[in-house]
DNA sequence: TTTTACATGTGAAATTTATCACTTACAAGA
DNA sequence: TCTTGTAAGTGATAAATTTCACATGTAAAA
């Protein structure tokens, strides 16, 4: 029934949540298509479009509720609960997300694993770190619907098929996974490396 | 002259490179447009049509030679030659890029900056911390090209504006920038609340 | 030297995505 | 109650991107 939904909409939706976080804080309650696509910087048509795959949520001649146009909003995005997160990996990067308030969108960290003794059973940010070895057990005991994997790339193989086994039904991983996963499920990337390479191409063709 | 390039191929070249990398690893010399396109999940065809924006790289009958196909898309990206980069914000990001071995990957830091006196004077992994008040001298002095924005959100426009005084071309940021910027260069983000939402999105869709 | 096999590079077609332009419905004011 | 202004929602259209299918050129084998 419903049609194929482009990836670029999904993106775009989650802009419109930035936005709309943003415009809560003036107090405003009513918000237009216009409003969104001049922050977003696109056409106010391709806004409507975007929200029209999923409904109708404004009112003619009017525009939308802000914190009715949130809900739905959140809802396609399936943050209308909170989801429970496990985070392979406490180094840097995996800290940083500890300390990052994920809550406010809709996530919660309920468990971080690594494999060094001296973090194992310590508590950061108020999140227990297991050992990797437990990652199957821990991961099905809280019901963790997610996975975040932030170990060496060596490790993310591993660390996948684990949370996988345990029940992840989605990972976000910032190493480079050799696939196959033992089975598959929403994976996506954040690649440092390529978000680089993607501006070094912007400046060199901007001259 | 060049006709228009899509984004999307731009990020797929990231993708050739970091498989043509792997392979290196195996000691061929050769790699066809399907060897590609088969470990990026895509066809054959729009890896030829991906190249072909740029110029003619293989051989008919025979497929790319892996170490001028490589020097032929770092040269696209402009990564030919090591571009030099500045690091606002020494906190878990931060020290995860500075760890981070982007060297091989064509990008140098040179600098990091930050606000806390304890951290100004020190070496992390063999770049010196610099004070974000020195941020401008130092740009220009040691001729930073790109910027890569770790501060926290509220501290991201400044420093984003001072890193485009300072003479950088491009940033990177983890924060998102109440724009408008002092001058308009390129800008990407990465956002982890963002690929977290889409990453639900896509486990809902799934069910 | 000629033949054969085969992967590239590319017009043309198909598909996907975004924009345009108009209809519809709501709200506020007369 | 009726009129008017306005912004959402949406077919139709345009633009962008991907796929198809084949001509082209190279290398290796006969």
């Amino acid at each position: 029934m419903r049609k194929r939904i482009p990836e670029a909409t999904i993106r775009r939706l989650t802009h419109y949540l930035r936005c709309i976080e943003f415009i809560k804080e003036t107090g405003a309650e009513i918000l237009q298509s216009r409003d969104l696509a001049t922050f977003c910087s696109i056409s106010d048509s391709l806004v409507r479009r975007d929200l029209s795959y999923f409904g109708e949520f404004g009112t003619k001649g009017v525009g939308y509720s802000i914190s009715e146009l949130e809900k739905h909003i959140k809802k396609i995005l399936g943050i209308d609960r909170t989801k429970k997160v496990g985070l392979a990996g406490v180094g840097n990067i995996g800290r940083a997300l500890l300390n990052f308030p994920l809550l406010k969108n809709g996530f919660s960290i309920e468990a971080a694993f690594d494999i060094r003794d001296e973090l194992i059973g310590k508590k950061i940010n108020g999140v227990m770190v297991y050992h990797e070895n437990d990652m199957i057990k821990v991961f099905k005991e809280k019901q963790l619907e997610m996975g975040i994997i932030a170990v060496p790339q060596q490790a993310a193989l591993d660390v996948a098929n684990k949370m996988i086994e345990g029940g992840a039904k989605g990972l976000l991983s910032f190493a480079l996974i050799q696939c196959p996963l033992k089975k598959k499920v929403p994976l996506r990337y954040i690649e440092i490396a390529a978000e680089l390479e993607i501006l070094s191409y912007e400046i060199e063709k901007e001259e």
